[in-house]
DNA sequence: TTGGAAAGTCAACAAGGCTGACATAAAACA
DNA sequence: TGTTTTATGTCAGCCTTGTTGACTTTCCAA
């Protein structure tokens, strides 16, 4: 598993893609990627007074309707406290609904609004118009190859998140 | 340009890596790998009282040793008073030297000391691990991909700096 | 009925962003 | 020369978003 794919094709010479510079130009690239990524956003965000926090909790709140709190802590990887304070701006403002478990009272359910499910459409769909600029500039090949290496860098932990995520959705 | 690389590879049915799904993933993948990525970095700051700040600067003065202030600040996209609280740290505790330009009195010129640079490859060596890992998971031809992607994600302005950075370095 | 899990709340704190205002030195310019 | 601009540093204060700790309420389940 570890040496995985395509890693043997060319034999020792091809491990030229694994030298310290290589991987200096991954990191960075990722650095400045990830700003890249989550700039549109942030510029809606601000015009509605959140923060990333907010799009984080109402992304996977659309993801996963009906979702605990408890789900959404393990998925978001905060502290309870932390994700209150987002919920309860979210819930104040009409974005998310909190349903009282039927099986069991103690959970409450998260929903969004359709205040809420608007939102999340502005957000992205920003986010995803640079997502789609990027693939149709890189073709398909470069995208399977950077998810390739995007969930071989997760955590054990948090691929399963996201392997749940990916293969339950829509 | 827009166009680029294999996407005219399958003609138009090659475009289903372009479906909402198809992004939605990207979209979540980004997130979830991101947070492996600082995870380890993260993990050695907190044992030196630092933050991804000190990480982001000590970094960049490594890559471009004798850098000015305010190139650091073109590169991190922060304000000077953000930067200068990490710097005014980093100076204290003896990880940088800031040097007066000859040429220009007015820059400020920075450097690793040796025990910054200890830091920086403490840091870098945790990060290329798990970079190095992921890239053999996922092979050569994965890794070119990942990096045609990202670089397609990042804004005009980070993308020269990150062109800059990259066909200077090393 | 009691232990413990799920959820919420309050308080306090820290990192690291931000703005605004101001100081200093040096370069650039008119 | 005198003025303006640039580079940097610093103080004060604010915001978001993370943290821990303590405590309460609800309520499932043994």
């Amino acid at each position: 598993m570890a040496e995985g794919g395509s890693g043997g094709a060319g034999g020792g010479e091809s491990l030229l893609f694994l030298t310290d510079e290589q991987l200096r130009k991954g990191i960075e690239a990722m650095f400045f990627a990830y700003r890249g990524f989550t700039a549109d956003p942030d510029r809606i965000l601000e015009a509605h007074t959140y923060g990333r926090a907010h799009h984080r909790a109402v992304h996977f709140i659309h993801r996963r309707p009906g979702t605990t709190v408890n789900n959404l802590l393990a998925i978001l990887s905060v502290t309870k406290q932390s994700l209150n304070r987002v919920l309860r701006s979210l819930i104040g403002d009409g974005l998310v609904e909190s349903r009282v478990g039927r099986a069991d009272k103690r959970e409450r359910h998260l929903f969004l609004t359709p205040k809420g499910a608007a939102l999340e459409r502005e957000l992205s769909e920003a986010q995803r118009g640079r997502m789609r600029a990027a693939y149709r500039a890189a073709g398909p090949v470069a995208v399977a190859g950077f998810r390739q290496v995007l969930e071989a860098m997760m955590d054990p932990d948090l691929r399963r998140q996201y392997q749940t995520l990916k293969d339950g959705g829509a």
